[in-house]
DNA sequence: AAATTCATGAAATTTATATTTTATTTTTGA
DNA sequence: TCAAAAATAAAATATAAATTTCATGAATTT
C-alpha cells in the first residue's frame, strides 16, 4: 500500500465502488474504515471538508489522503470529484435505471413481478393514507400520550411488526413503553399495573385479533388513555381509543406493505419524544 | 442594495427562489446576472468555488460576495449551503419543501411536517430500492429458500419488525420457520439444529447488532444456506449469504421507513410459497 | 449639470482547507 | 522474539479559497 497503484484511479463512481469492493479485504485498518464511511456516507463525502470529513469517519485527516492516494488519486481533493459527479449528473442515475429496466424488461420473472407489486402497493399506500390523516388528530393523539409515565403497545399478528417497531423507536429515545404479546403469556397480568397515569397504542386491522381486542378493552376499562390505528370505523378497537385512526392499507396478495401504518406510528413515536424535549 | 436586508435570508431553496423571482427586476445589473446564473446552473453553485463560479457567470469574485450579502447572508459560503442541501438528498428536499410551505401557510403543526417526512421517506424509499434490485437475485435467493425444511429468521432491533412480519406470513402460508430473537434467550441451542437442509434469511443494519452477526456466523459455519438483507457491501453479514441483498433505505428523524425492506421481504416470502405450489 | 449615492472590479487580506513531514505505533516476516 | 516494513496520527507547511478594501465608474437626484 505503500506505492501508489499505477494506472488506476477510477474516474466514476460506479467503478470506485468495485473498487473498493474487490480491495475491502486487503486494505489496512484505518483505510477500510474510510472505505464502509464512504460508501455509507456519499453525500458526506460530496460535500464536507476533509476536517469534517475525518470527523465523522473517525480518523486523522492524514488518513483521508491517504487512502486516496493509495486508490490512485492525486490527494483527497482528486477523490472528491467522484463523489460530486455522483450527485450532479442524476440523468446518468437515470439512464442507470432505463438501461437495468430494459436488460430485464422481456422474460420478466414471477418473483420480478411481485416485488414491483408489493413495492406498488406500498406506495399506493403512503400516497392514500398521507391524505387521510388529519394533522389534528395527530395532535390529539400525542396529546394522549405525552405525560404517560408507561405506554403500552397492543398488536398481534401483523400488526406486531408496527408495535415492535415503536418499542424499538421508544427506547432509543428514552420513552418507557411495554410491548405487549411478545409470546411471554403473561399479558394480562402485564396489563392490569395500566391506569389512568398510563396510555396506551392499540394497531389492529381485518380480521382483529381476538387478544388484541381483549387487551384493548381490559385498558380502557382500567381508564388508560389509548390511541388506536385500525382500518374501519367498524373495528371493535375503534370506540375504545379516544384518539383513533383510519388506515387503509392496499392489499397485494394477500398482504399489506405496513408503510403508511408505520409512518403513522414513527410519527407518534417522534412527536411524542420531541414533545416532551 | 448596500445594507444587508433585515431578518431575511431564505434558508431552503424553494424560498430563495421565490426570493430572487421577487426581486429580480429590483437587482443592480450584476447582481441580476448573477441570480440568473444561479437559478439556471444551480449545481454548479453546490460544487463551485467563487472564482469558478465567477469565472463562469462572467462577473468577478468580489460580485458573488456582494450578492450573497445583499440577500442578507452572512456571505457566498453561507448562500452556498442553500444550494448544497437541495442536492443532498430528496427526503431534504422534501422537508425543506413543507418548511417553506409552513412559512406561508401558517398552522402546519410539527406532528403533520413529521408525517409528511416519515411518509415521504417510506414512498422514496421503495422507489430507490425497486430501481437498484436486480431480479435475478431475487430469483436466486428463492432458490436458496425453496427446498428448505426450516427458514430461520434473523434479525434485531429494528430488522426485528421485518423478520417478525415474514414469521407471520409463512405462518399464513404454511412455511415452517423459526423467528430467532424473541426475547426467548435459546436462540444459539434453537439454531444448533439447522442443516444444509433448511435455509435462513438474515436481515441487518449498520449499527450492525453482534447478536446478529454471532446468529449468521453460526449458520453459515453449519452449512446452511442464508439470504442476506443488509444496507452495505461492507456489511459483515454481506459475504455469509449465497444470496445477498442491498437496501437503504432514506434516514428521516433519525429512523427508517423499512416499506422497501418489507416489500422485499414479503416478495421472497410468497415466491417461495408459490414456487412450492 | 453638479453633487451625491450606489455599483463595480482589481488587488490585498484574511480565513479555511488540503497536503506533507515526521515521530510513533502496529503489523509482518524471519 | 526480534528486526524490518508498513501504517498511523499529530503537527507543520503549503495551497487554495473567501472576504474585504479601495479606487474608479455609472446612475440618480436636485
Amino acid at each position: 500500500m505503500l506505492e501508489t497503484d499505477k494506472a488506476e484511479a477510477p474516474r466514476d463512481f460506479a467503478s470506485l465502488r468495485a473498487l473498493l469492493l474487490a480491495r475491502k479485504d486487503a486494505l489496512p485498518k484505518r483505510l477500510a474504515q474510510v472505505a464502509g464511511y464512504a460508501m455509507a456516507n456519499p453525500d458526506d463525502i460530496a460535500f464536507g471538508t476533509v476536517a469534517s470529513i475525518a470527523e465523522a469517519a473517525g480518523v486523522p485527516t492524514s488518513t483521508l489522503v491517504r487512502f486516496a492516494q493509495a486508490l490512485g488519486y492525486q490527494g483527497f481533493s482528486d477523490l472528491q470529484l467522484i463523489f460530486r459527479s455522483r450527485l450532479r449528473d442524476r440523468v446518468l442515475d437515470y439512464d442507470e435505471r432505463l438501461r437495468s429496466l430494459a436488460e430485464h424488461a422481456r422474460g420478466v420473472s414471477k418473483p420480478a413481478l411481485l416485488f414491483a407489486g408489493f413495492s406498488d402497493a406500498a406506495e399506493e399506500s403512503v400516497r392514500s393514507v398521507r391524505e387521510r390523516i388529519d394533522p389534528h388528530r395527530i395532535e390529539e393523539a400525542v396529546e394522549q400520550l405525552i405525560s404517560a409515565e408507561t405506554i403500552y403497545l397492543i398488536g398481534q399478528r401483523r400488526s406486531f411488526p408496527v408495535t415492535s417497531y415503536m418499542s424499538y423507536a421508544m427506547g432509543k429515545l428514552g420513552i418507557r413503553n411495554v410491548l405487549v404479546g411478545s409470546s411471554s403469556g403473561t399479558d394480562a397480568e402485564t396489563l392490569s399495573f395500566a391506569g389512568a397515569k398510563d396510555a396506551a397504542v392499540a394497531v389492529s386491522f381485518t380480521p382483529y385479533a381476538s387478544a388484541s381486542v381483549g387487551q384493548a378493552k381490559q385498558l380502557a376499562e382500567q381508564n388508560v388513555p389509548m390511541v388506536v390505528i385500525t382500518d374501519s370505523p367498524f373495528s371493535p378497537l375503534a370506540s375504545l381509543g379516544a384518539v383513533w385512526f383510519e388506515v387503509v392499507e392496499a392489499d397485494y396478495e394477500g398482504f399489506r406493505p405496513l408503510s403508511a401504518t408505520l409512518a403513522l406510528a414513527m410519527t407518534l413515536v417522534v412527536s411524542v419524544a420531541e414533545a416532551r424535549g
